[in-house]
DNA sequence: TCCTTGTTACCACATATGTAGTAACAGTTA
DNA sequence: TAACTGTTACTACATATGTGGTAACAAGGA
């Protein structure tokens, strides 16, 4: 049971039930900017594929109308998507991180951070590998 | 005309082409590990689809059989890859990171690189900006 | 109870992608 | 030149995904 592979708008469905908790399907629908908002039927189809894939589930019914909640984390789906990203470059951040760089989406206080959980990291591992 | 979008096994075949330059289409097949080895026929359609897309054209005629190139660089090519996947996040890349810091993809060493790197931006963006 | 309205269940359809078969043709070689 | 062999050009087909229509049904109000 690998977390499943989800797509865009799977993804932003998944985004309105872990920001909102339990939704019914027009709650959802209704989550998207007017802008970009799809058919009411379209986001029935997508949750329903999200329930094949066992992402999200009825936990209750109000009214006529199914409530749904995500089964699979933000963490764990983000997990699946960064694993799977990270495979198209064989599994190497550096490129990536240099990309993210170009695009003005990294600031040395971002590096910094992840910098700084890095020797947190580092520090535990070597408390928790204590050589007596 | 915006770097197109390539999928996993469009790719693959970018990659080879990146790596050994100018490849008919058997030599493009061959440079797939025998055991994930797509028909030569399963190639051949995708590189089609590639061209279509402009990114591989033909760049000469050996024997019976087309000589292919890459049109669009890997850097290019990455790019579009980092910001489709970038705005799946909300364009935010500090939570990829740590996604990376989990899956042990970052070493203290390569953070270290790109803050390397990001300071000597910030120092030639100083220079370039020369208030005179 | 009967009608109105929101939901659900299903169905339909286009595009993208992975995968591969087949027929026809061009080069090479005996 | 005739047979062989490797290529191309087309076609086919399954799955995933985005998108949305339609019919039937259930819950509540008049």
């Amino acid at each position: 049971m690998p977390p499943p592979k989800l797509s865009k708008l799977e993804l932003k469905i998944m985004e309105a039930l872990w920001e909102s908790g339990p939704c019914s399907i027009r709650e959802i629908q209704e989550r998207f900017p007017q802008r970009s908002r799809p058919a009411y039927t379209t986001v029935q189809t997508t949750v329903s594929r999200l329930e094949a894939k066992k992402a999200v589930g009825r936990v209750k019914k109000i009214g006529g109308a199914h409530i749904y909640d995500a089964l699979v984390s933000r963490d764990t789906a983000q997990r699946r998507l960064v694993d799977d990203f990270l495979a198209l470059f064989g599994g190497r951040a550096q490129p990536i991180m240099a990309h993210f760089v170009r695009a003005g989406k990294l600031t040395l206080d971002d590096v910094q951070r992840v910098e700084q959980h890095l020797r947190e990291l580092a520090a535990k591992a070597e408390k928790g590998s204590g050589k007596p």
